[in-house]
RNA sequence: GCGGAUAUGGUGGAAUUGGCAGACACGCCAGAUUUAGGAUCUGGUGCGAAAGCGUGCAGGUUCAAGUCCUGUUAUCCGCACCA
């Protein structure tokens, strides 16, 4: 009798939702788990096999965790706010709302045919009114605090998508939705303040539980580095200090000129003093044509102007020196200026070679003559700090010297910048606040929240980049909230980024209108135990997410300063090709048709045995079928059934051996490894040809994390009681995962020459000399000097002879 | 440039962390069954005729190296003129 997955996965997903067995208890007795998968963005194209790997990680271990009697919180959602849902609605005119809500149908449907075990009792949707409400009062709360501001500056702005970028979203000078090329524009932007809490962003990872690749991607995109700040008089100026960050105060004395970035505001200030003045514009206008990616690229050629008529002394030995204008000096990292020192680092080195500029060497150890030396060593031309071997002594000494004397002191400085929080978009969360005239911005008072995305009719942005909101007359204009007077409404909305930044604290209590979740509830579920997702959300998501949960933490709101416990990472599903799966590619697989043509439990059993979870991995249509094979021929155990109520003598250590391996590699997240211990010991059964009860009641169990509907319409066929999603995990011994006899090899020199049985508990002279006693063993020590023996426990004897 | 990772049969990948390299699966070969097979079952399958040789490449440590050390190459990922 075939296997009918068709009716059969329908019929237990249907009947596990119908039941609840999936349902997570707020109180209750057993311990919790919070497992959380990155909900997906419902995009037009429906999910593609790589969400069912990056979700099937945490469902095997959440329906183990179920069976060893957790109180499991699996919950999945929708963070459908986004410019390709408004982008389709633009080309077809349907509004966006419909899209989204038939793109989340969609969804739904393809994650329920896979028999996902969600909660789906606590599903969120972040474009729902009673979602954004709450993350509009987040918003009101940062800007309560300060975290929230507006500022005009250069903006990263796609003129295709016409939005504002962040640097997040605009990575190698590309859109990140479009990729078409970023151009700067000048424009009013709101910022959140995450800079504030960067150092508490950086010690918090000291106590949580991420892959060590995750931990370093979050410090360098922090980019904490220590030095000091130290003030330059500027000759010809009006007593003016030209203020420089430097990590290495230490080369003080090897300073020959200083660069400025082309904006540089003092360039301005002093215009009329400055000699050169045609030149150096004529080189700021060359800078600004240039993208900020093609401005970083790293280049050995270095440009720039040096100014006519100031110039800079150095505070420590009262030389003067030239100052210069550069494009490899940034405007927005340190002071926008820079002490050179061209002895010891690469760029100053090429600079100065370029245009002719003295190089002093104040650290021995490297060859000046050839390259810049950044290494360690002794100091040198360098007065007080001659001598002096030590870096970090150096540096220690330097920087006191100059807290003395107050030309400078230490400084803290971070790669990471204010996070740009706005877009001008319709598709997102109104941002809730008034301009008004006389009292300037005001927030939407709380009791008016949420603040409803209005209706309209044309969602294509304005040519100069304004929301589309900035066209409803009757959203724009309003009441000043505070004293009363006509005022104007902000029209731009929140980035994507707003709604997931908070997503798995509405899970625990989804349907809360007073308060974002309740608080006894998030005291009962804490931080989220375990977090899988993409390696690509490591830097954004996270840092957002964990910035606003430290925020929502000092204000009382969260019970944990760090949102997620534990988190790892899937890696990809590439196509059959070995590329990265993509629509334009046509290398999409489609979990839809594979769930109809092999069934559900065989996409999920494929996502994992496919190779290590966190690696990518080709997909292989043929490999597939191995997996079909497997869960028929686990259905046909049934036609070998035999009666017992305990494991027969033949196969009790193998099935106590498989227990622990598969309880151990789930915890591990080597589903594959664990998913092959399953296949050896099924192999086994079939040599053996027989399987009786109690030996299929635990073959079920530990395959129905990753093949419930099989495992379930078994146990139902053999009434063996109950449902399985809801039975026990199987344990099992220590004492009878090892074997009394043993096989172990026998090598002369490291060569293996024997295979022989022995006593597991056995003497090393005793295994030694059963070893010798083999025949080919016996052969090659024969007429030989032995030098030494050895006996390595269950493993092998090598004898080493002369 | 800096940081991280990876490299194992025809393919995806295993290997208790120094102890039989190639588990498990795909593919392939042979056979059985079938009107038929892209179904199922059985056996075989790293290379080599063999002694032997084999984990990107070259050395080293060790009784023993995919695993440790030194050097090197390639690929991927992250950051990138961060002072």
């Amino acid at each position: 009798m075939g296997y009918d997955f068709k009716s059969t996965e329908k019929k237990w997903q249907d009947k596990w939702e119908a039941e609840g067995v999936f349902n997570a208890v707020d109180f209750s007795d057993k311990p919790k788990f919070y497992a959380l998968v990155e909900f997906p963005y419902p995009s037009g194209a429906g999910m593609h096999v790589g969400h069912i790997k990056a979700y099937s990680g945490l469902e095997v271990v959440s329906r183990k965790r179920r069976m060893q009697g957790y109180n499991v919180l699996f919950p999945i959602g929708f963070d459908a706010y986004g410019l390709p849902t408004e982008n389709y609605a633009i080309k077809t005119g349907i509004h966006p709302r419909k899209v989204t809500d038939m793109n989340i149908e969609k969804f739904s449907s393809q994650l329920r045919r896979v028999g996902f075990s969600f909660d789906w009792t606590r599903v969120v949707d972040t474009t729902q009114e009673d979602y954004y409400k709450w993350t509009q009062w987040i918003f009101l709360k940062m800007f309560e605090n300060g975290l929230a501001f507006r500022d005009k500056t250069l903006v990263n702005y796609c003129p295709s998508c016409k939005v504002v970028l962040s640097n997040e979203d605009s990575q190698g000078g590309k859109c990140d939705i479009c990729h078409s090329d970023i151009v700067q524009k000048s424009k009013d932007v709101w910022y959140l303040r995450i800079t504030e809490y960067a150092d508490k962003l950086l010690e918090g990872l000291e106590k949580v539980d991420y892959l060590p690749n995750v931990k370093l991607q979050q410090q360098n995109w922090i980019g904490k580095s220590t030095g000091a700040f130290v003030d330059f008089e500027v000759k010809g100026s009006d007593n003016e200090k030209l203020k420089v960050y430097t990590t290495r105060p230490d080369t003080l004395f090897g300073v020959t000129f200083m660069v400025m970035a082309p904006e540089h505001p003092m360039i301005d200030k002093y215009a009329e003093r400055i000699a050169n003045m045609a030149d150096i514009e004529a080189y700021r206008k060359e800078c600004a044509k240039k993208t900020e990616f093609e401005r970083t690229q790293l280049v050995k050629d270095k440009t720039g102007v040096k100014i006519d008529g100031i110039s800079a002394i150095n505070p420590v030995n009262g030389k003067e020196i030239p100052i210069y204008i550069s494009d490899y000096v940034m405007m927005g990292y340190g002071t926008g200026a820079i002490m050179a020192v061209p002895a010891h680092d690469d760029r100053d080195y090429d600079f100065a070679k370029k245009f002719g500029i003295d190089i002093i060497e104040v650290i021995k150890g490297g060859n000046i003559e050839e390259a810049a030396y950044a290494g360690e060593g002794e100091l040198v031309n360098s007065e007080f700090l001659n001598g002096i071997t030590s870096k970090r002594e150096a540096i220690d000494t330097m920087a006191d010297y100059l807290q003395k004397n107050g030309i400078g002191e230490k400084g803290v400085q971070y790669k990471m910048k204010d996070w740009a929080f706005n877009r001008q978009r319709y598709w997102g969360e109104p941002i809730p606040i008034v301009h008004c005239e006389k009292c300037g911005m005001v927030a939407v008072p709380y009791e008016e929240l949420p603040l409803r995305l209005p209706k309209v009719e044309n969602f294509e942005p304005g040519s100069d980049g304004e929301s589309p909101l900035a066209k409803i007359e009757s959203y724009v204009n309003c009441k000043c909230p505070k004293c009363g007077a006509d005022a104007k409404r902000e029209t731009d909305t929140m980035p994507q980024w707003a709604g997931s930044s908070w997503y798995f604290l509405r899970y625990i209590d989804p349907k809360n209108n007073e308060a974002l979740a309740d608080s006894e509830k998030l005291k009962y579920w804490g931080q989220v135990d375990w977090y899988n997702g993409g390696m690509e959300h490591v830097t954004r998501h996270m840092i957002y997410s964990r910035f606003w949960h430290k925020f929502l933490y000092d204000l009382g709101v969260v019970p944990n300063d760090e949102p997620y416990a534990k988190r790892t990472a899937q890696g990809l599903i590439l196509g059959p090709d070995g590329d990265k799966m993509s629509k334009s590619k046509g290398n999409v697989v489609d979990p839809n048709e594979v769930v109809d043509e092999f069934g559900a439990d065989v996409l999920r059993a494929y996502v994992l045995f496919m190779g290590d979870y966190e690696k990518a991995a080709p997909w292989s249509a043929s490999s597939v079928k191995g997996c079909k094979r497997f869960i028929d021929r686990t259905w046909g155990l049934q036609d070998i059934l035999t009666d017992g109520d305990e494991y027969s003598n033949d196969l009790e250590s193998s099935f106590h051996k498989t227990i622990k391996k598969v309880t151990e590699d789930i915890e591990n997240m080597k589903f594959n490894t664990a998913i092959a211990a399953l296949m050896t010991l099924l192999n086994k059964i079939y040599d053996k040809g027989a399987i009786n009860k109690a030996e299929l009641k635990t073959f079920v169990t530990l395959l129905n994390p990753f093949a419930p509907h099989v495992t379930e319409e078994i146990w139902s066929e053999q009434g063996f009681g109950g449902m399985l999603a809801n039975g026990n995990w199987v344990d099992f011994d220590e004492a009878k995962c090892v074997d009394d006899e043993i096989e172990i090899v026998a090598q002369i020199n490291g060569k293996v020459r024997a295979k022989l049985m022995i006593p597991a508990e056995i003497e090393a002279a005793d295994a030694i000399a059963l070893a010798k006693q083999d025949e080919n063993v016996a052969k090659a020590i024969e007429g030989k000097q032995i030098v030494k023996e050895l006996y390595v426990k269950g493993r092998l004897v090598n004898i080493v002879v002369r």
